[in-house]
DNA sequence: GCATTTTTTTAGGTTAGGCTAATTATTAGT
DNA sequence: ACTAATAATTAGCCTAACCTAAAAAAATGC
């Protein structure tokens, strides 16, 4: 697999995360940031490899082998972005970009090496579930922070969107991955919500960034 | 600069280390395992960059700035190395291949991080020295072993040829970067050599091998 | 339910980095 | 010094991964 084909792979992996059977060209342009037509270039050589079923005018839908694959890039990804962060002292919302060109290296053994060094970390910088060797992920299930009700409890354990600006909005603000939180207030004409975090410091957040905060409770 | 200019680049300073002014096409094919007709192609580019200078059917010469830019690639490349070695535990004989791919990863920060991180290393695990970010090198003279005399004394630095094959053979005989050695024995129609190694072990070679083994006089 | 809009695909072009075959420069041999 | 051999370059083609514009299929609106 070349390095283009292993990026749409893993994006058509994300795109049918939420449980939807398949994904469009127009979504994939989008997550790639090309144009449709490149898009459908590319579907018809991943078809091809048999790691996606592609019927043409319907989407794309992920093959079992398919799925193995992007998983086996998702976990080079984020065990770099540990490395990054625990080793060499990146901040959490400086490692995605280097680790989108170190998860491309190929070498089983570099990753095997480097989970051991690393102590085999079962999640990422931004709380996300490293895949084990197999693809095998143990996530618990989570909600998402504007989803939940009054008076529930849980901590934060990932984020949706991992840009920059998101990330450094929420160091400002004293969110971080592993804060206990407590929903104190919802206000519903615009959906935002009032917590509490670590039991001492109250925080108020727009739906918008409360939809991109991911919770799991204990 | 790509990936393949970068490697070209890489080759033609390795090539013109000896002093030589020049550097051929054919050379440049044999190096890189490529065609001639590739070469030309590229070195037209390289020529048009300014880090060669490029006068067809004449060969090239690499200007200060293509020299730079080698020295920043092998920077990379030889902190890689000592990462896999020293925090991986990779054997010598394994690191070249992974560390070709990962000196390409574009990252100023992540190469100034990781230098920090090894503790500034100024010789990678082949006895190699690493460029400084400004691509001063500090290498003390060396001799190649067969040139030796009989008597001389010295610390084995480096290898020419970092074949896994060339690699394994040193690690078999007992031979390895930092060992302090003596000339005993020089045998004048073959070119073979008799030497002490670590003031305990005897060690015959063939001229080939000491041909490719580099010795530091302290 | 037919026309319009949207989505997707196809056709054809571009750039990077390879290749082979043919041509041209340089170098070597007698 | 001239011919033969070798080295280097050009011409023309290939594949991967993008693009734009045009065509075709599917979805939508009234």
């Amino acid at each position: 697999m070349t390095t283009a084909e292993e990026n749409y792979l893993k994006a058509i992996y994300h795109l049918s995360e939420g449980g939807k059977k398949s994904v469009s060209t127009n979504d994939v342009a989008g997550a790639m940031k090309t144009k449709p037509a490149s898009v459908s270039d590319m579907l018809r050589k991943l078809g091809e490899k048999e790691v996606i079923e592609y019927r043409k005018y319907y989407g794309v839908h992920i093959t079992d082998e398919g799925k193995k694959q992007a998983l086996q890039t998702i976990r080079k990804h984020r065990l770099w972005e540990v490395f990054l962060v625990d080793k060499l002292n990146f901040a959490w919302d400086e490692v995605h970009e280097v680790a989108e060109e170190l998860e491309h290296i190929q070498s089983p053994l570099l990753i095997q090496r480097l989970d051991t060094f690393l102590n085999y970390p079962k999640f990422d910088p931004h709380g996300d579930p490293i895949p084990d060797e197999f693809g095998d992920v143990k996530a618990k299930p989570r909600l998402v922070l504007n989803e939940m009700e009054i008076g529930q409890m849980g901590q934060i354990v990932a984020v949706k969107d991992s840009s920059a600006a998101f990330l450094k909005y929420l160091d400002k603000v004293g969110a971080y991955i592993g804060a206990r939180i407590k929903i104190l207030d919802k206000t519903d004409f615009d959906g935002s919500i009032e917590i509490l975090v670590d039991q001492k410091k109250n925080l108020f957040m727009s739906k918008d960034v409360a939809a991109n905060i991911l919770i799991q409770q204990s």
